[in-house]
DNA sequence: TATTGTTATACTCTATAACTATA
DNA sequence: TATAGTTATAGAGTATAACAATA
């Protein structure tokens, strides 16, 4: 029933030992709970956390290729395809071959899909506050911080190009 | 090729925009890039994350069952058998009858299984140690007790039992 | 020849339900 | 009857390779 190595929340774990010290074992855990509520506050409006992030790229000012998405999203290609396919469908966003490079296809939001964006955006925020109802104002900020230090501002020096999983 | 809605390094990603500031997103792509350096690190020992965390408690002081491992784990019980079965094939772990309740099976790392746990601890904390470069031992301990706040202090009052993902 | 989007396929992971043996 | 472990199966999710259209 459960799904990953992480998961649900308070009820007195048996014998945790050590892995409550350990700050991957922390972040793994954090971040399924993050992710369920997110789900949970998504699915009534028909999207999961993938497909509310294609449509949050797709309503965002600047216009995004499906290469875009992919990359921004660390997914493949073809897998933005079926994301894209679904939200198509719905009439949620439209594929719009780019004049300038034909091969290319710009998402791009319709009406319908900005009026849904709004609400979901609305519920994503509210899930958030669930799962961090725990921190302060300034302890977000601060995790905010740290965060994007592990997600982002890696040493040029170091690694190569790790791929994800 | 990639695989999570997050994942690598540095590398300027195009029109990020608001995202870069959504705690939800900053949690899965830091997640996603500590998993990925944790299974490089565990996969020459021929260990997966999943597969760690099972050899980890198996090595623990106070033995435990598979139902225990599955409660600390947030898996079902039926996916513990598989890691289970992997790990006592390569004679790493020994599954051992409860004596006072012969239902139960309790999990023991094998001398050959804690001695790979080892290199395997080890292998872990490099892979820790790389994908949190950036942050002091401060920020450490702080990323730390926030992390815990969303991940266990959960307010006992509010929700119930949500699923992972 | 290289790249974008697409399709197809295989593989892993996850979710469920049933079965057995014990209690 | 309830629980621990097991098995089986269906569904997501992921990883790869190939293909058509365009550059």
């Amino acid at each position: 029933m459960p799904t990953d190595a992480t998961g649900g929340p308070s009820r007195a774990l048996p014998a945790l030992g050590a892995l409550t010290e350990d700050l991957s074992f922390l972040l793994a855990r954090a971040n399924a709970l993050a992710l369920a509520a997110a789900h949970a506050a998504l699915a009534p409006l028909g999207l999961k956390v993938r497909s509310y992030a294609v449509l949050t790229l797709a309503c965002a000012a600047a216009a995004q290729t499906q290469r875009d998405l992919a990359e921004i999203l660390r997914l493949d290609p073809s897998q933005i395809v079926s994301l894209v396919d679904d939200l198509e469908k719905r009439g949620l966003v439209q594929r719009q071959t780019d004049p300038s490079d034909r091969r290319s296809k710009v998402i791009a939001a319709t009406e319908a899909g900005r009026a849904l964006h709004v609400e979901a955006s609305a519920a994503a925020r509210r899930a958030e506050e669930e799962s961090h109802a725990r921190l302060t104002e300034d302890e977000r900020r601060t995790l905010g911080e740290l965060l994007r230090k592990i997600a982002f501002d890696e040493d040029p020096g170091s690694a190569g190009g790790e791929t994800a999983s």
